[in-house]
DNA sequence: TCCATATGCAATAAAAAGGTTGCATATACA
DNA sequence: TGTATATGCAACCTTTTTATTGCATATGGA
């Protein structure tokens, strides 16, 4: 089958694989996420719950999250339900793959390289 | 085979993710990664090289990448080779791969759920 | 309608990140 | 020994992040 293009050279891709990177690297909105990934969509003030933080604190994380497609709203009433898409999770799978698969290529050809000198 | 024992409840745990997350979250720092995978470890001032930054400031990204255990460096006469790790990207993925895995038994339950009722 | 619940917006404030510059030190080599 | 190359350290600066607080608005219900 065809290979999928990837190209860590392409800055765009550099810039958006980065941008989710970073959304993921804080505990705050890890911790969120995991809640997430429950299956139900909850409120910010549920989210707010049993957290150290204001809700306005949280409401900024959800927002960073969604900057880069990890989570959407849905308006319930007076209410904002946040779920959880694992579209960028897949993004960041297939590129920490391609990069052990380019590494360990990389690897394979030096072993060669030497064993044959 | 034992499943691999795995808790994002975990405080400490839920840190090093997000210390590994946010190293990677930097278009510079996934940059040197690229680089990196080449196979071949590079000097700070080879790294530096068809870069708009200084090689103080490319330093402080090794740095960062160092810290979560990215990469390391040995150092060879009067320079310094960095060469990248994949331990990290293995935590990653296996995160990844348990964050997804949750939820879609998540959504296959509810959808049990909805039908039975 | 009256009130509690759930949010949104804006103004700050403190801390962390990302970069630069200047100066000192160590190593390779002619 | 002298000089160019490769780094390390520390002081600063600017821009982002992370969080808070105060105030305004909207929805659900008794």
């Amino acid at each position: 089958m065809a290979r999928t293009s990837f190209k860590t050279s392409t800055p765009g891709k550099l810039h958006e694989y980065a941008a989710i990177f970073s959304a993921l690297g804080d505990v705050t909105r890890l911790s969120i996420v995991a809640k997430l990934a429950d299956g139900r969509p909850q409120s910010i003030s549920k989210l707010t719950e049993n957290s150290k933080l204001t809700r306005q604190a949280v409401t900024k994380h959800l927002r960073v999250l969604e900057e880069v497609g990890l989570v959407h709203s849905v308006r319930s009433g007076r209410e904002n339900l946040y779920e959880l898409d694992l579209r960028p999770f897949k993004d960041l799978s297939e590129y920490l793959e391609f990069v052990s698969t380019k590494w360990d290529q990389a690897l394979g050809r030096l072993k060669a390289f030497v064993e044959e000198s």
